[in-house]
DNA sequence: GGCGTCACG
DNA sequence: ACGTACGTGACGCCG
């Protein structure tokens, strides 16, 4: 078989690499600031092309320096070029490194480019019969292109390649030949090269020209001949200039090598090496790809897989466990079980079969409270053996909720891969062994059992590192009296689920689906022609070629037709009125209407997901279906509230919510005595903003509108505030929205420092907290790039405040779930919205809910400033009132 | 699977 | 000068 040679421009693809994550340059750093987004892509293409082209030898060639013999010849020769940034120097020797660590050799050679080793390699190569490929940013290097030579040159990023055989170097360049390319360079010259080539010479007519005369020489053989032009002048008087350019553009092939192909043969990566070298540029995702592919997962040596009788045995001494519980997909309230696996000591249980955990031993150990569980993903474990009639408590360490805490932006929900980011590589990811997407299924046992066991033994491998840095954190509380507990009530909730009506639902949509059809026809009837009215694409096309209306804003793909721009537009045609109305239905009927009837189970209610581990602040949200979502500010889609009903009759929805929370936050954070004294004295805030913002003497001048501009300011405070987009908001000029900023700070100095404090906090330490120390690290924060850095900027004045309530909330829900088993009400906690509590209780039990809920919540920590709760029930959560 | 859009706090 | 509000999830389209 023909042995096969792969060349890489180590040099021009290492470039390549650099400015094709130029925006990101700042995200890729190591711990000790190194930049590593060149060696990142360079990387990424490596494994590319090794994985397609499966070379036999591989060599990669890097320029020596800058002075070649082509600069020897011509001074200026790349003269042009700017100088390389600090930032990608200092990446070349980890490229090589990288390389070496590969396997592959490297080469350069003074006085000679990286080129001109490729090229020579290329040509021994060949003659020796063999196939060589040639990677490069470069596309001068085509012309080495032949039968047995083809060239791989990268378009944009490093990863998407094209690739020139002679036919497409032909198809490229007008029919000419490889080599012909070499004096088409001569005659256009090359700016990035910076070489002149000849005056007034361009790409196609020195395709012409070479297609008449075949070559340079074969040009200037006849140039005599040609009638008489300013071109004919200009090729005779620049001759020597043309010939020059011809050698410059040569690549060498009998460069003075002192490597032979002997030295190229590929042997495949040192796996010590490549691991030192991706620890030390914490490549974290490429240290896991090369344990899970390489190192067959193996259990810790002293470990034994035990049988039931053993594990009946050893359980009821056992003190602590590690416990893993492997369901079919994310949605624990209905997934198949596959299997479980109990660690005790150096001893692990593992089976596919669940229902062994639903009887002695395994069910009374794990509903004993005195016995510690380590577990991943507590809330998931608790709601799935709920299913099986089992109570888990007495959970201790749980991997998932502790790595979410130590950084919320690591939130995988994939044990393997959480457990590398904490450098343990002993487990296999999901994707791995089950498949991703459609294709994951159960594995059969031999691969299944051993994945779980690893698994488990993770969870207790980890466990003592990652409480310990929690506790250098100071969050202990933050996870021991405050997430776990909230796993617990969170699991209650989901799985009591609210009751919906399937009936009003599907009344609502029958009335919808006639009065979509009408609001459809008439568009089209008003666009002249049928289209798909749900394509923003196909709709931008109607609007703005079709009928011409005005451009306001383009997205990425196209015209923007977003709310705001069709507001624009209402007045040009009566179309878009139509079109507001049909989104706005047609939203209704798809997410709310139709997509709820979609989750309704069996037991007539709605079950969603809370995702505890996964925003940013601390906030949850909740999934399949999204409950935190439900329109409220319209009264058209409001009515949907009306579907969500109490589960027994006689009862009703109760709902209590904490007023400006935020802000509040915000005061007592801040300690600005302004504010803080605005909420003591039990004002209207955005009436009191208004009256500081715009001057004004007595609340009785706070008009409507002032008002609703000051709660905009306050909401841009919260946000991190830009005049840009405070004007783009209450729709002022910038100038006006700054100077609202600029008087809101004067009124309220507290919050100017508070602001000021928390960038410069997370400048200094790269993260920002809440009230209980719910971290956000913020690698942006020092970027160049400045939408980066206003970004992060933003996120540290809005994460302390958006998180603390969050906080705040949570330990409400702790005590509110507390108190009612205490009163032994019957009422159940049921939906969180963020700053809203929703529960379903008899109607008698109400008057003692009004009560005892916003005490509760109004106590559930204290701030400078009082927080307060405003409470409303009816017979359905549409008819919630005061 | 990414994008645009739109629902909530 | 730079281009921007913070945090989410679900839907339909389209390549």
């Amino acid at each position: 078989m023909t042995e096969k040679l792969l060349l890489i421009d180590g040099n021009s693809v290492t470039f390549r690499a650099f400015y094709g994550l130029i925006n990101a340059v700042e995200r890729f750093k190591n711990t000790e600031g190194l930049h590593t987004s060149a060696i990142y892509g360079f990387k990424l293409m490596l494994d590319k092309i090794l994985a397609d082209e499966q070379p036999d030898r591989v060599l990669v060639a890097f320029d020596a320096g800058k002075k070649t013999f082509r600069t020897k010849k011509f001074a200026d020769y790349k003269g042009q070029r700017s100088k390389t940034p600090s930032e990608l120097t200092e990446q070349f020797p980890y490229v090589r490194e990288l390389v070496a660590a590969h396997g592959i050799k490297t080469y350069a050679l003074p006085n000679y480019e990286a080129d001109d080793i490729l090229g020579t390699m290329a040509k021994e190569a060949e003659a020796q019969g063999m196939e060589v490929v040639i990677v490069t940013g470069d596309r001068d290097l085509v012309q080495l292109v032949t039968d047995k030579v083809t060239v791989l040159a990268t378009v944009k990023g490093v990863t998407e390649i094209e690739r020139y055989t002679p036919a497409e170097v032909a198809a490229k360049y007008g029919g000419l030949n490889p080599k012909q390319i070499i004096d088409m360079k001569a005659l256009t010259g090359d700016s990035s090269d910076n070489y002149p080539g000849v005056t007034k010479i361009g790409e196609k007519t020195a395709i012409n020209l070479l297609t008449e005369y075949g070559s340079l020489e074969g040009i200037y053989a006849k140039v005599d001949e040609m009638k008489k032009s300013k071109r004919k002048e200009n090729l005779i008087n620049e001759k020597d200039i043309a010939f020059m350019c011809q050698d410059l553009a040569r690549i060498r092939q009998d460069a003075p090598l002192e490597i032979t192909l002997a030295d190229t043969v590929y042997a495949g990566p040192d796996e010590v090496a490549l691991r030192e070298l991706y620890q030390k540029l914490d490549f974290k995702s490429f240290l896991g790809q090369l344990k899970a592919n390489t190192v067959e997962v193996e259990f810790d040596k002293s470990l034994a897989i035990i049988d039931l009788a053993t594990l009946t045995e050893a359980l009821p001494q056992a003190k602590e466990v590690n416990f893993y519980l492997e369901m079919a997909d994310d949605n624990y309230h209905t997934a198949d079980f596959w299997g479980f696996a109990i660690q005790i000591d150096q001893q692990v249980y593992v089976s596919d079969d669940v229902l062994k955990i639903t009887e002695a031993p395994l069910k009374d150990y794990l509903e004993n409270q005195q016995v510690a569980v380590n577990v991943f993903d507590l809330k998931r474990t608790l709601v799935g053996l709920n299913r099986l009639g089992v109570k888990l408590s007495g959970v201790n360490f749980d991997l998932l909720l502790v790595s979410y805490l130590l950084d919320t932006s690591e939130n995988s929900n994939d044990l393997g891969k959480l457990a590398m980011l904490h450098d343990f590589y002993g487990v296999k990811s999901d994707e791995e062994v089950y498949g991703k997407g459609a294709k994951r299924a159960c594995p059969e046992k031999d691969l299944l059992l051993p994945h779980l066991a690893t698994k488990v033994q993770a969870i207790g491998q980890l466990k003592s590192q990652l409480l310990n840095k929690l506790k250098a954190n100071e969050q202990e509380i933050l996870y021991e009296e405050i997430e776990r507990p909230l796993a617990y009530v969170l699991g209650q909730m989901e799985i009591a689920g609210i009751k919906a009506d399937p009936f009003c639902l599907k009344n609502m949509q029958t009335e919808l689906a006639s009065r979509l059809a009408a609001i459809e026809a008439d568009i089209y009837q008003a666009a002249g022609e049928e289209f798909n009215l749900n394509s923003p694409k196909q709709l931008g096309i109607i609007l703005f070629e079709k009928m011409g209306l005005p451009v306001i804003k383009k997205t990425k793909t196209g015209y923007s037709t977003a709310v705001d721009v069709l507001e624009k537009l209402q007045d040009q045609a009566p179309i878009i009125a139509d079109i507001l109305e049909y989104r706005q239905l047609a939203k209704l009927q798809s997410t709310y209407i139709e997509g709820l009837l979609k989750v309704i189970s069996a037991d007539g209610k709605i079950h969603t997901r809370y995702t505890q581990t996964l925003t940013a602040t601390g906030r949850l949200s909740s999934v399949e279906p999204n409950l935190q979502n439900i329109p409220a500010r319209l009264e058209e889609g409001r009515r949907i509230r009306q579907a969500f009903v109490p589960s027994h009759k006689g009862w009703e929805i109760f709902s209590s919510d904490y007023s400006q929370i935020e802000l509040r936050v915000l005061a007592h954070i801040s300690g600005d005595e302004h504010m803080q004294a605005a909420f003591k004295e039990g004002q209207d805030i955005h009436a009191a903003t208004a009256m500081k913002i715009f001057g004004l003497e007595d609340a009785s001048m706070v008009t409507k509108n002032l008002r609703r501009q000051a709660k905009a300011v306050n909401f841009g405070i919260v946000y991190g505030i830009s005049d840009f987009g405070l004007a783009k908001n209450i729709g002022k000029s910038r100038k006006e929205a700054a100077d609202f900023i600029a008087k809101y700070f004067e009124n309220y100095p507290g919050v100017k420092k508070y602001m000021d404090e928390s960038v410069a906090r997370a400048k200094a330490e790269g993260f920002v907290e809440t009230i209980f120390h719910r971290r956000r690290y913020l690698p942006d924060i020092n970027a160049k790039n400045f939408n980066l850095r206003s970004f992060a900027e933003r996120t540290a004045m809005n994460t302390p405040i958006q998180g603390s309530a969050a906080d705040i909330i949570k330990v409400a829900m702790i005590n509110v779930n507390k108190r009612l088993r205490q009163e032994g009400l019957q009422a159940k906690m049921l939906l969180q919205v963020h700053d809203e509590l929703i529960f379903e209780a008899p109607k008698e039990e109400i008057p003692v809910l009004q009560k005892i809920i916003p005490e509760v919540m109004d106590s559930a920590v204290s701030l400078e400033v009082p927080l307060k709760v405003e409470s409303k029930h009816g017979i359905t959560w549409f008819d919630t009132k005061k």
